[in-house]
DNA sequence: GGCGGACCCGGAACCGGTTCCATCGGCAAC
DNA sequence: GTTGCCGATGGAACCGGTTCCGGGTCCGCC
């Protein structure tokens, strides 16, 4: 492997010319760089990333924390924060973080103590305050996407405003037994993002008189009906059956937390021969790509779009300390929460007529 | 940030003897080691892993190329690599690799020509002998998972197997004019993925002497159609509409080569009002999360566990050549493909007597 | 008792870049 | 003609570990 004392000696330059004309830094003559870079791609030069950030203390390199791979959000997510990167001359590196456990520990007082990455986004996690100041006494830029923690930057939606919205639109549509599938936690940690959403038809529901029953089974007639569950697709089959399976206690509409759950909660109501949206409205959140396959109403969120803004954030957050250009930049939009759309398809509508 | 210097200081021995210590290799009396340890704790001293893949080569870090991150399939496979990286003490590189295009280059020659990984993992990609060529001559061991292209270590299936398994479980019914929804490349790359499921369906139809007909518009009466699609669930869908849209042409089977695929079938058929399995019988192939929702029959694969093997083979070419145990060591099973299982469920049965 | 070897440890070189500092030539301003 | 500054370049220190080499001690064995 060539190093950079090849190039320059080839060159006929010194190593610290050599490094000034193949990193654009300092003063180099016009002719004299164009020699080191002949030279460079001669021998087919490539730098070695361990060498300059042993010096510089920067490493090109983010750490992506992530709860799940395989659920259409974070992949979405992931998604657009590596395309983003790798325009950037950044590597990723991916933390696939087990909800709780001596792993969970070890990926933040090992993995991410390490200097080897320059900062670290964090996606859909409920970072406890141990966590965070651990990063933070590193000096390292943590920029979060949902999840909850006491963080300097966060990208997320208005996930309160998500679940009134949702709950309004059956409301309006005139459903007066509604259940809502929520996320686990969403009692437990009232600041996550199951939390935010249940609040929304909590208080929404509450707003229209519905009472708060206390499981499915409760007697038929209006009400709220909770309940949480896992947010992937099975559960929320699962779930559905659970829920729909008497038809004296039957809610006619569902707010699902998440769309794959709402696609379980569709599926379950087809294998209950329930025909839709007849018997059944449903209602998701995500803007997952079957959506429309479902033909499900659902908020929109972009998480592609998330993930390269939560890039753009943590590098100028990088910028901005080691000294880049101009001034030290404001976020241009911290504190705004990202937009959200209601999108309307055939799995909601009035309900029938008892 | 602490360095080993002040470690050794604090606990009054050199850098060399403090390095011996903390790494375990060379000979360190058992108090001494433990005065370093204790000392490195007090301060809270974590190795820089780029000052020691400096000098050693090694860089505990190895990088995973995929296609798409949110297919099931690779999903999982990531899943399984992540947590046996993570248990190894590795990190993991994670490139999105887009199928063509100036990014896809960047990739080879820039990313993965850097001495930033010390082994590459590649899912489902078909490699070409310039990509495989540079990685060669970088030694990198490269573990290929899927795919195509003549590299060393590989993990797969038998492809070719589950395409004839599958055409024959749906022989063996009775079905007498079947569809095989293949991934893109079947015919233009024989020895991809698609290529080979789609060549065991091909030799198993015209083994039972059924003619290979155009296209989906074909005469009716018995044969074998073959069509190309992405293979994700909106493409298994728009195929589907497409195939199954006149009852005068329709097929009474479909081969799908993915389960996502074939979700997308399935619904199609539901959208056209078709019954199943009455009308229409399904198999697909993967072993897919969702598959019992879907009541799919399926030839599971085991992708997490492809995954972990695949970590698994890759850290033993890099012990092997460094220098670490015992022997050689061969892998154990080279070559022999990854086991599938045949899953019966409900969307397969005899077709409805004409 | 002498000697070889295992064990323990420190000094110093080294990995491959980046950057500080010094030197030097040229040119404009006085 | 100096002075002073700027652009261009080379020498050397340095980042933070690992490892080679050599010296010293202690033990066992001939």
């Amino acid at each position: 492997m060539p190093a950079i004392g090849d190039v320059a000696r080839l060159a006929g330059v010194s190593k610290a010319t050599a490094s000034r004309a193949l990193s654009g830094r300092g003063h180099v003559a016009a002719d004299t760089r164009r020699r080191v870079q002949l030279a460079a791609s001669e021998i087919g030069y490539i730098a070695s990333p361990d060498a300059a950030s042993l010096v510089t203390g920067r490493t090109k390199n983010i750490g992506v924390v992530i709860p799940f791979v395989n659920r259409w959000f974070f992949g979405a997510v992931l998604d657009g924060i590596e395309r983003t990167l790798l325009a950037a001359g950044y590597d990723l590196t991916l933390y696939n973080l087990p909800v709780s456990g001596p792993e969970r520990s070890r990926v933040f007082e090992f993995f991410l103590a390490r200097k080897r990455v320059d900062a670290v986004i964090v996606i859909g996690v409920d970072l406890t305050p141990g966590e965070i100041g651990g990063l933070e006494r590193r000096e390292k830029p943590v920029v979060c996407i949902g999840g909850s923690g006491e963080v300097t930057a966060r990208l997320t939606i208005d996930d309160h405003g998500v679940g009134a919205l949702a709950t309004s639109h059956l409301l309006h549509l005139g459903h007066t037994r509604i259940a809502h599938l929520a996320g686990v936690g969403a009692t437990s940690q009232p600041a996550s993002v199951a939390g935010l959403r249940a609040a929304g038809f909590l208080e929404t529901t509450d707003a229209a008189g519905l009472p708060l029953l206390a499981d499915e089974s409760s007697a038929g007639g209006p009400g709220a009906i909770l309940v949480e569950a896992d947010m992937g697709m099975p559960a929320g089959f699962a779930a559905g059956l659970q829920l729909l399976g008497h038809p004296a206690h039957r809610p006619t509409a569902v707010f699902a937390a998440s769309d794959e759950m709402a696609f379980g909660v569709i599926r379950a109501a087809e294998r209950l021969g329930l025909s839709m949206p007849r018997d059944l409205s449903v209602i998701g959140v995500d803007g997952h790509e079957h959506a429309e396959l479902f033909d499900l109403t659902t908020i929109e969120q972009s998480p592609t779009e998330q993930g390269r803004l939560a890039v753009e954030v943590a590098l100028r957050m990088l910028g901005g300390e080691g000294g880049g250009g101009g001034a030290p930049d404001p976020l241009p939009d911290s504190g705004a929460p990202m937009p959200t759309r209601l999108v309307v398809r055939g799995s909601t509508a009035r309900p029938a007529v008892a």
